[in-house]
DNA sequence: ATGAATTACGAGAGGCGTAACTATT
DNA sequence: AATAGTTACGCCTCTCGTAATTCAT
């Protein structure tokens, strides 16, 4: 059997065009590579390689080699990665989420379902990533903010979530009981970065808006207490104590975009095993 | 990277249950295999075998990986398959063929048009079998006697052959001009064997009769000549001399299926390369 | 003169075998 | 006693590096 090693280094020629190129890519010696195609010429029962005296290229049997090779390692990577997420997947619960709130709702109770597994969690913009990652294993629960539509996924709309403005009461916009995203659009605005899909809401609907982009939790709510800008928050999101906002006016959004419905997801072939999970996110329907 | 020699090794286990039996199989001894699983498993990153004082089995990991090693090592040897056959199809060209009759029209015809290859060829009874040699390189040209469906292949009606009967005079079906095929249905015929779709035909059409089988062309001749069996023949066999079958006499067969059509077939994209062939072909048609 | 390929030869890594040992049936 | 797996150790193959050679730009 033709060995993986002269797979690769074949593929290292093709991309470098020299052997001497390819094997200084390869971390090893020319004459070493020089060997290795001999050994891979006869291995496969066919001539690889049209040679003259101070050149050897691919010929046509080489060019398929190469192709076939290229698609067995690709295979081979993917084989490791998947043993290894498959793994991991069996002592760890991985969460993904389109936005924070869903992770602090639902982080705390898989640690009580389930406390023989580690937990671990990722924020990511995009829902098709999230799904992306279901499939392959990175995750075993994602949140959405939109329905899956394959069948093969069990959703369950576990809760919503309202965001509105706080704006400083000295502010222009202070005067109004309710805005529309459009009229913010162009504002200086304060914004915690790990927000998800939010994030990707206010770049499209306010084109114009600068972002002030705060790392720290605890410095945002600092900074919110005294900067002039307005920033959002959410009905889902507890104000810290009472002393807090005290110079801020809470504005509502009249945007329907403003409102999101989270839709908490497994495999349909593992929901038998999350059934407890999605049993205590009932709780959270009003 | 992983290398394959390893991965044979974890299928060969997989298959014997135990390493003992799988180092057998392997030809190498006990320790060894035991070694090489050690290493896999490092090189995985994760954990494939339970083990017990005196029992090793796949977990869950190592299943995983068996499954994709095996689609692995698959490819490999497709690859090297796939790889021989390209190269033997740069430089000969192999004609398969449902009949023979089409091997002695074309196979002349390919010396002369393309005398720098090789010409080989082959009968196969079902046109199935050479459309899928003809996908897969084992074959560069086939001859059906339907039509091939597939939009990627060429083929071309180049000629018709009609079978009849070579009976001897003092036969009991000597008296008749023409019968058809159920009429002969368990009569003792003699049959050369290597005729592709025609013996398929036989069977079908007369699946009591007895076929004696000749395997030699020249033996065929001389026994048709002396047996008291009737015998097919066709329009496009010419007959050696005169002398022969001065004793027998020649019967028509009513069914259609006593006639064929043959379709010279290439893959499309061979179309011009074989366009001296198929333009030496017409002159088959009447 | 510089760079590319091959050949020759030697070093070192690693695959594999033998032997010895432990545990299970 | 027989069978299964692991550990230890040494051989030998095979990969790779260095050095030298040939040829082309």
């Amino acid at each position: 059997m033709i060995e993986i090693y002269l797979l690769e280094q074949l593929c290292a020629f093709e991309e470098c065009a020299t052997l001497s190129r390819a094997a200084q890519m390869l971390h090893i010696s020319q004459p070493a590579l020089t060997h290795s195609m001999q050994k891979l010429e006869e291995q496969m029962g066919v001539s690889l390689f049209e040679r003259t005296k101070n050149r050897i290229t691919l010929n046509e049997n080489g060019k398929l080699t190469a192709q076939y090779a290229r698609r067995i390692l690709a295979m081979e990577n993917d084989m490791i990665e998947r043993v290894q997420l498959f793994d991991k997947s069996q002592r760890t619960i991985t969460l993904g989420s389109c936005a924070p709130v869903p992770i602090s709702d639902i982080t705390p109770l898989l640690t009580t379902l389930f406390p023989q597994r580690r937990i671990a969690f990722e924020i990511r913009n995009h829902d098709e990533e999230l799904l992306e990652g279901l499939y392959k294993g990175n995750y075993q629960l994602v949140v959405l903010h939109e329905p899956p539509q394959d069948s093969a996924v069990f959703s369950f709309a576990y809760r919503t979530e309202q965001i509105f403005l706080m704006v400083p009461k000295q502010h222009p916009l202070a005067v109004h009981d309710s805005v529309s995203l459009q009229q913010l659009d162009g504002q200086n605005l304060l914004l915690y970065t790990k927000i998800g899909f939010w994030y990707e809401m206010c770049k499209e609907r306010m084109p114009h808006t600068h972002f002030l982009m705060i790392n720290e939790m605890d410095a945002f709510d600092e900074v919110t207490e005294i900067a002039a800008f307005p920033s959002f928050s959410s009905d889902a999101v507890l104000t810290p104590d009472s002393r807090t906002y005290h110079n801020q006016k809470r504005v509502m959004i009249d945007d329907p975009c403003a409102a999101a419905t989270y839709y908490c997801c497994c495999m349909k072939k593992d929901h038998s095993y999350y059934h407890p999970l999605f049993h205590r996110l009932h709780s959270f329907r009003k």
